[in-house]
DNA sequence: AGACGTATCT
DNA sequence: CAGATACGTC
């Protein structure tokens, strides 16, 4: 801050107008966020500059809300992943309230968060877009502890349901409170009648929150990617219960659909991508993930590109080690289908060089 | 029998 | 569209 009103004198000095000062940094802005971990400094400066000069832009353009200047890194080194995604070229880059992120869990809040901004995509963007987590545009509720954020979503924004907390999906304990003894596990006790009204009318409809599905994300990054989890691995790795295999499943499949690829529209010059899939510790990882972040502990999906899973950031409970392996090593691959096909487990890679990293602990 | 994957229904 | 359920396979 102390600086920041020499921006335009810096600015100048290099030949920039302020404003084309403040894109080139953001480009380049962009570029060490590839590095963050190695530069975080520099990344906490070139951010810093930029909302100096934005702040800077928006005083002398007059009114303009300065909306878009704020210090979102300074907060947080953490959430610099985070604001990887959102930023576009639309200039928009909607920072979040800093919040106190601490314990890891928050730390994988970030990809909801992350995607939250991410609303230009198209609709079909499953995954990738925020469609999952846009639920709640109210930064009030962001703010809060995520883990909690359900049971407030239930609260707040739709009760679709009669009973129960249902939509909350399981509550997750580890909070507190009781356990929550599954949101529909009542029926269990109560009488047959109840047993069998459950029967013939269709089980409550699980609603995936976005918490939820941030779990689900999760778990199948640990277990190296929709191809490869099964869904009783995905739900005891997520941990709520009340979630059965059989909701698991059905969300596997709906995920695995949409991230199959849905980009039947870019066929022209963007080549058709070999599938790049890299076998890092002996899980499948999309290849462009794994070289965007060249950090052996994260595979971080979503990548500007917009790959299917957002990244749990950094701190994954298990970073990823080689040892999550899978117990029953099945074709993954549905002979059907050219692997290709599968193996596109979406996204249309930047041209990032899909740096073959074979990791290979095992050597 | 139970876990999965896929198709189909709601 | 998202989630539940049916059904076949392993």
């Amino acid at each position: 801050m102390v600086y920041s009103y020499k921006m335009q004198e810096i600015a100048s000095t290099m030949g920039f107008t302020l404003s084309d000062f403040a894109d080139t940094l953001e480009q380049e802005r962009t570029k060490v966020l590839m590095f963050q971990r190695e530069l975080p400094l520099c990344l906490q400066i070139v951010s810093h500059a930029i909302d100096c000069c934005r702040q800077q832009l928006s005083e002398t353009t007059t009114e303009n809300r300065q909306s878009e200047c704020s210090d979102q890194t300074s907060s947080d080194m953490g959430l610099v992943l985070e604001e990887f995604i959102p930023i576009t070229r639309n200039g928009v880059f909607d920072s979040e309230q800093p919040r106190h992120l601490h314990e890891a869990q928050t730390e994988n809040n970030k990809v909801n968060d992350s995607d939250l901004n991410n609303l230009n995509l198209p609709p079909s963007d499953w995954l990738r877009s925020a469609q999952l987590w846009n639920q709640t545009s109210d930064p009030s509720t962001l703010s809060q502890n995520t883990r909690v954020v359900e049971v407030n979503r239930n609260g707040g924004a739709f009760q679709p349901f009669q009973k129960e907390k249902t939509c909350g999906g399981g509550g997750m304990m580890s909070s507190s409170s009781d356990p929550v003894p599954a949101a529909e596990t009542g029926l269990g006790g109560s009488s047959r009648r109840e047993e069998k009204e459950a029967q013939n009318q269709r089980k409550q409809r699980r609603c995936w929150s976005p918490e939820l599905h941030r779990r689900f994300l999760h778990a199948l990054q640990q277990l190296g990617g929709s191809h490869v989890a099964t869904p009783k691995q995905i739900r005891e790795l997520m941990k709520v219960d009340g979630l059965t295999n059989g909701e698991v499943k059905s969300h596997l499949q709906k995920y695995r659909l949409h991230t199959k690829c849905p980009t039947p529209t870019i066929h022209n010059n963007e080549t058709v991508q070999p599938p790049q899939f890299l076998v890092v510790g002996g899980i499948w990882v999309p290849a462009s993930d794994y070289a965007t972040t060249s950090s052996r502990e994260t595979v971080s999906a979503a990548t500007a590109n917009g790959i299917y899973a957002p990244a749990v950031a950094t701190a994954a409970p298990q970073p990823l080690p080689s040892t999550v392996q899978k117990p029953k090593p099945r074709p993954m691959i549905p002979s059907s289908s050219s692997a290709a096909a599968a193996a596109a487990e979406c996204n249309s890679s930047t041209t990032s060089s899909s740096t073959r990293t074979s990791v290979s602990p095992a050597s």
